[in-house]
DNA sequence: TTCTTAACCTGGAGGC
DNA sequence: TGCCTCCAGGTTAAGA
């Protein structure tokens, strides 16, 4: 599942390779993959070159010169690939580069999303999402944490999932985040003292660093643009490992749902 | 304003 | 072997 760091995986994979190169056709075969109609998004894509890959939380921001960004949002399941596997279904969408070179987005589950921008409409669209901060950015700090807690009832589970509190974190991460905080994914963001609120801020930020390290977490689809796996799924102490033993204090980890996610949690290390 | 729930979507696992 | 049901989860819309 792409999250912050599995998407600034593929970020950076591509920051490598696209730039420079002019996008000269764009093949639809699944047209639900478009929000906009499809002659727009081709009208303000082809004939443009890639100028450079940026992120926004979990979205991928292609810009392109003159004018235009394109927006890629992986969701569940999707992949920006070079090459397919052999015998892979039909990808999404394709971009034919010049120099000859394809870049294709497979997605088994359908719900990754293209977006093409013209100049000055990026701002309105992540606008219109409400994403929260960058959590590497100076936005986001205890301070501006404490601040987003106060009154909150909700888990902080789902505190933690809503990208308008803070872009980028998924299930995988929250769950890991949780667990080195000590804190108990269904506990209320009011119930939160100052001391726990800095915990969490620094264990957010450093399984989110440790994933992009390990070069994101891979259960069965994510890749990167080669192709590639991440290692993270290795270095995860709570994420999928219910009925398991905590490293911590050996005790059972268990699984609840929280906020509609599967959730698993230490009952001994997380209060 | 905040929170909860359903829906979207499909492959894989498990049960019978 | 084949069929059925459940589960996985990022985002959005609707309702409480």
């Amino acid at each position: 599942m792409p999250e912050l760091p599995e998407v600034e995986v593929v970020r950076r994979r591509l920051a490598a390779c696209l730039p420079g190169l002019v996008l000269r056709g764009l093949v639809v075969n699944d047209p639900t993959v478009v929000e906009q109609p499809e002659d727009e998004v081709r009208a303000r894509l082809v004939g443009r070159r890639v100028s450079g890959l940026r992120r926004r939380g979990k979205y991928l921001i292609v810009d392109l010169a003159p004018d235009g960004v394109a927006v890629v949002h992986l969701r569940m399941t999707g992949q920006l690939l070079f090459r397919p596997e052999p015998g892979s279904r039909p990808s999404r969408f394709v971009w034919l580069l010049e120099p000859a070179t394809e870049l294709h987005f497979q997605d088994v589950r359908r719900f990754g999303r293209l977006w093409a921008l013209a100049a000055g409409e990026e701002d309105a669209f992540f606008a219109a999402r409400g994403l929260g901060p960058e959590p590497f950015s100076d936005a986001f700090s205890v301070a501006y944490l404490a601040q987003r807690l106060r009154g909150r009832r909700a888990p902080l589970k789902s505190f933690l999932l809503d990208q308008r509190n803070l872009a980028g974190v998924g299930n995988i991460y929250a769950d890991e985040a949780l667990f080195l905080a000590g804190i108990r994914p269904s506990r209320r963001g009011v119930t939160l003292t100052r001391k726990e609120t800095a915990r969490l801020f620094d264990t957010v930020k450093h399984v989110l660093e440790l994933g992009i390290k390990n070069r994101g977490t891979t259960f069965s689809n994510y890749r990167d643009a080669q192709g590639e796996s991440g290692s993270n799924q290795t270095s995860l102490q709570a994420y999928g490992r219910y009925g398991e033993a905590c490293y911590r204090c050996g005790g059972e980890l268990k699984r609840a749902t929280v906020g509609q996610r599967t959730t698993t949690w230490c009952p001994n290390c997380q209060r």
